[in-house]
DNA sequence: CTGCATCCTAGCAGATACTG
DNA sequence: CAGTATCTGCTAGGATGCAG
């Protein structure tokens, strides 16, 4: 393997929590629909900071992750989407977001049992 | 949905961090391969603390991601494996891993040009 | 509307030392 | 070996104000 994220001094692992990390699973899971404008995402993604967000969106577009199309308008305008390996990050991350929705009550059950002891 | 990780205070936010946390995913993923011991794990996932490692096992026994096997011997000896849902969870997990070391490339030439502007 | 700049704080996380 | 305890620095992240 050429890039390990279990290496400690890869590049792939400030990458991978990016993807991974509290505000950019779900804002690449959000664009997964499609296109959205700032304040669109923000609403989306419920209790992101206005900071956090326009943060989360410079890393995944330096990574490549995200597209930023700003117009020059007044108000201006800018819309954000996935690029095609956006995309494929987002199937995945959704994947894992769906099972864990899905079993939550099992979740909640392991955590009860766990509390009891 | 019942379960949606995109409202606030949805108790499904605070397990989705812990696997997809800096340490989580790396440990989940480490076990994938099967059962390690606690000095195996941190020697797997390079540049982990013993503190965050031990703690990190907590939360995700806690989620019922973990199964924690300890044997009251001398010297002691624990043993830690995935449970079913830990194994669904990893495997999803691992293909995106999978998916971002194979396309480090795209992202280091998409970071390039990024910093290049 | 879409941000950046600044300030401030809670808690994450590393280092070290110790216990059964 | 498998952890806990304590101390401390750092930085993620919230609040606010301002600009184009």
């Amino acid at each position: 393997m050429d890039y390990n994220v279990f290496a400690k001094a890869c590049p792939s692992r400030p990458t991978l929590e990016h993807i991974t990390g509290r505000w950019g699973s779900l804002t690449l899971t959000a664009l997964a629909d499609g296109q959205l404008r700032f304040n669109e995402l923000r609403r989306r993604v419920d209790g992101v900071s206005e900071k956090m967000l326009s943060q989360t969106l410079q890393a995944l577009e330096r990574d490549g992750l995200v597209l930023r199309e700003a117009q020059n308008t007044n108000p201006p305008r800018v819309d954000y989407s996935l690029t095609p390996l956006g995309r494929d990050t987002a199937e995945r991350l959704l994947s894992l977001i769906h099972l864990l929705e899905g079993r939550m009550p099992e979740v909640l059950a392991a955590q009860a049992a766990y509390d009891a002891r």
